[in-house]
DNA sequence: GCCTGTGAACCTTTTCACAGCA
DNA sequence: TGCTGTGAAAAGGTTCACAGGC
């Protein structure tokens, strides 16, 4: 194994928009590109670019920039992204069929082996070319489809026990939709998306933007606290 | 106004998450918590908790902890949630779809009272209780129902246009579900969520547990718990 | 005695600015 | 000359540890 450098969590996070940008250059048959443009388009500033990618090697050529196609292997390499991770979805209400159809995953090797539901009437059921399976299957699942990463999109008030599950069948890192706290052992990889966080985000510093009562929307009795899935 | 404080970005990020914490712990009849108790839930640790919530002011009490409801409302206030957010969810594919349907939102004051689609085969059709609209009509729409934020749930190819649409027509905060990155003015707010990135994030982590392909995923003793969410 | 509120220390991340090399 | 690679400075965020009030 290479000298396993120490890459920041922040660099971790932006190499996948490195990733996409110098895809799309790539497919612009572009063959080299500057810390500039790849900021541009991936949405950073060019001396983020340059540090972030220093943590990988010295790939660039001063004077020159970076041959995308050179580059675009490294990250790859350093993502992980040379090897396909067969992911297993658990919950197939709105939010799991919507993943288990969204073809942005296996555009980038993340294929949907299994689609796992605790509710029997949805088990057998098909979702585009996947059965639906039983929660109890789990293990078999994990194991015999050699699955790493699991997609939690259950509602919140099953997330934990389905984690738990999830790394009971030998799963070692987790992406959880469901909107509430799970937590899983140390070695565990646990990521979290929570789709109403980023508008209640959203509405913190929309609000600072119309200063008092008379733009914002005045419709709808005041909010009233209820819970999400 | 109040003094309209300074909040720290990561604090503002944290908020929701104490916001729903707080709701579980009002659900079942506790009065106070302490900030251990609410990291805990929230997920984070206590000094950070007390530390996020005295940028808020100092609403607890020493020796005692935070009154729930108190704190719920001060939150909710600094979120912006005491009032409704209509929003308009724009592209209505697998997971606008989703989006559509999904009762996170209304729960928390995020109504979806709009969807547009730019394939009039769309346009007319009915998703749960709303007719599909056309992209054209955005600007009706958005000054009728008052939408002052929007969703992209577009492919990548159509999301900068959208949001240019979008900005047009007056929302001034936009979440964007395309993979792909998209500029506003610097008045509007954005924010994205990128499911394929973030199988990629975990997908790094994940190739350093396995060193080389051949290791099965480990069974893992359950030993200490990682901080979740 | 207990738990908050907060300076101060510490760590991470970002940005600057320029030396170094093609 | 042009653009990378990187020390150093600055900013931002987290954690510590304890004073302060209930």
């Amino acid at each position: 194994m290479a000298a396993a450098r120490r890459i920041p969590e922040a660099t971790v996070a932006r190499l996948p928009l490195y990733y996409r940008a110098l895809l799309d250059t790539a497919d612009q048959h572009v063959a080299t590109v500057s810390s500039e443009r790849l900021a541009e388009l991936a949405g950073v500033n060019a001396a983020k670019v340059r540090k972030d990618l220093s943590y990988l090697g010295s790939y660039g050529t001063r004077g020159v920039g970076y041959d995308v196609e050179f580059l675009l292997h490294q990250i790859s390499r350093e993502l992980g992204l040379t090897q396909d991770w067969p992911v297993v979805i658990v919950g197939v209400g709105n939010l799991g069929h919507a993943l288990a159809n969204y073809r942005g995953f296996g555009a980038r090797g993340f294929q949907v082996e299994g689609l796992v539901d605790a509710d029997p009437k949805k088990v057998g059921t098909k979702v585009g070319n996947l059965v639906v399976e039983a929660l109890d299957d789990l293990p078999r699942i994990v194991e015999e489809r050699k699955i790493a990463i699991g997609i939690v999109a259950t509602p919140a008030s099953a997330a934990q026990e389905v984690a738990d599950r999830l790394v009971q069948a030998g799963v070692s890192s987790i992406l959880n939709f469901a909107p509430t706290v799970v937590t899983v052992p140390t070695e565990v990889s646990l990521r979290k998306v929570d789709l109403a966080i980023e508008l209640q985000i959203l509405s913190f510093y929309q609000q600072r933007k119309t200063p008092n009562g008379d733009g914002p929307p005045a419709h709808a009795a005041p909010s009233k606290r209820a819970r999400a899935t």
